[in-house]
DNA sequence: CTCCCGATAT
DNA sequence: ATATCAGGAG
């Protein structure tokens, strides 16, 4: 008898979450954590605003040259616009992102000695910051429990029926309460490897998701 | 909600 | 040709 995802009760749903942390677990056992490449809080916040809308791969390319001129909050705040441009161009909405990279290196030596502040509060009024890049780094960088909801955990999220909702802060609230805290972290980063490589937007790899058991949508995209 | 925007896979 | 890529601001 298949599993009636359709008339699943919220306890089932949880039980259900409780499952798909762990087989994430035993498909990725240590803590893949970000593939973004940094090596300050910093770096990370740079490279998350770079990779809006634009793979990883190709940001990492990018800050492989960009880390090494650009070391400090005060080396952005004084970067030129054209030049930092044409540096980061291949990114996408490069204008946008050059002038809120300058406006976070002033920000950040007005308002915090040139250092990434360790808070939701204090970073999502960084210019460039959103809930998402602020959760990356509080995961990442600062050990603060947070689910990261990016175009990936939006995603799978909703093929895996934990959500309805299609508001990332939503979706946010709905994980928060079907997962563990202590897993939030480490379910992040997997979720969001997984999305990369197996449950891909448009050819889903079903067939080799180790959560093909546990999802609603396996085999019917 | 729209706009920002280049590169790549399909 | 078009969808999609580790979003955020106005």
């Amino acid at each position: 008898m298949p599993y009636d995802y359709e008339n699943e009760t919220p306890e089932q749903k949880k039980k259900r979450a409780r499952e798909i942390v762990k087989l994430l677990k035993k498909r990725y056992s240590s803590d893949p954590g970000t593939e973004l490449h940094y090596k300050t809080p910093l770096d990370l916040v740079v490279a998350a605003i770079l990779s809006a809308q634009c793979t990883e791969v190709r940001i990492n390319a990018i800050t492989e040259t960009l880390f090494r001129k650009y070391t400090s909050a005060k080396d952005y705040a004084q970067a030129k616009q054209g030049e930092f441009e044409a540096e980061i161009k291949s990114a996408g909405f490069y204008r946008n992102k050059t002038r809120n990279i300058i406006a976070l290196g002033a920000a950040l030596l007005r308002d915090h000695g040139g250092e990434i502040p360790g808070s939701m509060e204090e970073l999502v009024k960084l210019p460039g910051v959103g809930r998402k890049t602020a959760n990356l780094v509080l995961t990442i960088c600062f050990g603060v429990p947070g689910i990261v909801v990016d175009t990936h955990m939006i995603r799978v999220s909703g093929r895996l029926g934990l959500t309805e909702n299609k508001a990332p802060e939503k979706i946010e609230q709905d994980l928060c309460g079907l997962i563990p805290k202590k897993d939030w972290i480490a379910y992040s980063n997997r979720l969001i490897i997984l999305g990369r490589y197996t449950c891909v937007a448009r050819h889903p790899k079903c067939a080799e998701c180790v959560l093909n058991g546990v999802c609603p949508s396996a085999f019917t995209i």
